[in-house]
DNA sequence: GCCAACGTTGGC
DNA sequence: GCCAACGTTGGC
């Protein structure tokens, strides 16, 4: 079945993982490894090659959507289950079925301008956007077209 | 299956 | 640093 690119939204904290790091990060290109929660699992397997993602940063002054990538790579496994030393260690996942996975995204762009999330929230079409809703914390999640062309008007940023 | 306790997220 | 909201764990 012949499925359209779809489009998501990845949140990182950017003393941690900027989009400047991703930039500068080897092809531009890094894994999503770390999360942990099955919400947020299972939209990664639902990435193609080529799905657009929102980068945003959480924890930072202000919260921001501040550019975009693209997924390069479908859902396989994360590493830092098995690696009792990482701090995403998960002593009861197992190699034979390991629980959690990440992607792959390749850096596209830096918006011109960011867009905080007060500005989103008075943007009357985004409102159902998942990242504004009350008590939102899923730190990948889903994006309609509709919003994903919304947000790309606001931030100058090429829409492909 | 319920739910209290605990841990995490993330805006402020 | 605070704390509301949410997710997970584990006793029962």
């Amino acid at each position: 079945m012949a499925q359209g690119r779809q489009y998501w939204l990845m949140k990182s904290e950017p003393r941690v993982f900027s989009i400047e790091d991703l930039a500068h990060a080897p092809g531009q290109t890094t894994g999503w490894d770390g999360v942990r929660n099955y919400q947020a699992r299972n939209f990664m397997r639902m990435m193609a090659v080529g799905d657009q993602v929102l980068f945003y940063h959480s924890n930072a002054a202000p919260p921001a959507v501040v550019g975009s990538a693209e997924v390069v790579r479908t859902a396989y496994p994360d590493e830092t289950q098995f690696d009792p030393t990482d701090h995403h260690y998960d002593p009861a996942s197992v190699r034979a079925a390991p629980r959690w996975e990440m992607v792959d995204i390749r850096y596209r762009q830096t918006f011109t301008t960011s867009l905080p999330l007060d500005w989103l929230r008075q943007e009357p079409r985004l409102h159902a956007m998942v990242l504004l809703q009350k008590g939102s914390r899923l730190s990948v999640q889903p994006v309609t077209a509709a919003a994903w062309a919304v947000v790309l008007k606001l931030a100058g940023g090429r829409s492909r």
